[in-house]
DNA sequence: CCGCGCTTCTGAACATTGTTCAGAAAAGTA
DNA sequence: TACTTTTCTGAACAATGTTCAGAAGCGCGG
């Protein structure tokens, strides 16, 4: 009986024909942009037949929330390597940062959306946190690399995962104003990223002198 | 001739009027939710009729944003009156969060619409930036005070306009992360803008002593 | 008080949206 | 070939913002 293989496969693969061309829609004119017609004339199928493979369009969202946040992740690759915790910690802000400067539309997707795809990363299914919600864990890495710095001694003593969401939404400010409005920043974005950075690591450190060298001027 | 100041006078009125009803829509439901004929059910007009006050809805919204923003720089009045300038910048800080924590809907209205109403405070017109613009005076209300820390010595020299962004930014990336997914962060909010705000203080300082004694524990 | 003209207003329409569902079409099975 | 199951779609529904021809109201000159 390969029919039901085959049959199987052809529903996976208009399903990946589904999200193919909604990825595309959503890549070139955002999300808001994603209309249930649009794909259907992508596919060449009748609007009616997206619904036999996705509830809604806020679960195309959803699952192409899934690839945004992987692409994100594929962002850190680079950054896990490096050894000093602080310039591991820095590295991670600057290449999230890059990620939503150079993919705006899957950054606002994920992380500036009412919608709250946002949930989707984080569980909030009955009130407790899953730790195995990819969010959960990749949230993880910068609270180790938090604690890293701690035991290392170059930052003082603190709670680990208030300092981790301290540099995500710092950094998170950065990108979503620039995408809401550039115009509105003055300073080049790459410049804000990397001196908020610096700064928010030396306010940190145990002692200046650990730092100093490394900040960046600000003038 | 008092007939034609009659006129204008209820032209004027009835303006208010659908202000008044898009007001509360977007307070109760957010902009999203903000629809001609709620507004037309709400005044007892046609729906047709708004628009021989207002171009379209999102010239409505621009309205609701300029109040908006009066309402956030009203947030600041308490805080132009510290005369420790590094005290003051942390309580723009502490009261810009505040009001975008106590006013989500209208938070969101003013900074986190794609329709870029961001562009009604600071002008994008030809490029360049008018220093009238209601925006731009108040940010320059920033960087003054932090040229004021400069100058008193309590902060590192640096062009100020970054700095002012930095402590902006940083400052909407808690805001907005927390009313796209309060769930998403563990802390508390009001400790993150706290220690944020005392982190970022303690990494522009001249020396850490000055602020030591003040930055609260992370414990 | 009447009738003309201007302002103010509205009903109906248009195009677009997400979503549903009865039934057509196709595919598989016997 | 006849029956069943799966796959698909046309048409419809209820919203949405926006427009516009014409109705209604109002003020002015006679």
């Amino acid at each position: 009986m390969g029919i039901t293989e085959r049959k199987e496969r052809q529903r996976a693969e208009l399903r990946e024909q589904i999200l193919a061309a909604a990825r595309k829609i959503v890549l070139d004119e955002g999300f808001d942009a994603l209309t249930m017609r649009k794909i259907g004339d992508a596919i060449e199928y009748s609007p009616a037949t997206i619904y036999l493979h996705f509830e809604n369009r806020e679960a195309i969202g959803r699952a192409l929330c899934g690839e945004a946040f992987e692409h994100l992740i594929s962002y850190m690759g680079a950054v896990a390597q490096i050894e000093d915790p602080l310039e591991r910690l820095k590295g991670i802000g600057r290449h999230y940062a890059r990620f939503g400067l150079e993919n705006p539309k899957e950054y606002k997707l994920l992380f500036m959306t009412d919608t709250a795809f946002l949930e989707t990363l984080f569980g909030e299914i009955s009130g407790t946190k899953d730790p195995d919600d990819p969010g959960e864990r990749a949230f993880q890495f910068v609270v180790d690399t938090v604690q890293a710095c701690i035991d290392a001694g170059v930052i003082r003593p603190g709670d680990p995962v208030l300092i981790g969401e301290m540099a995500w939404t710092m950094v998170h400010g950065i990108v979503s104003l620039a995408l809401t409005c550039r115009s509105a920043l003055e300073s080049p974005v790459e410049e804000l990223v990397a001196t908020l950075c610096d700064t928010f690591a030396r306010g940190l450190a145990t002692s200046p002198a650990h730092v100093a060298s490394e900040v960046r001027s600000t003038t």
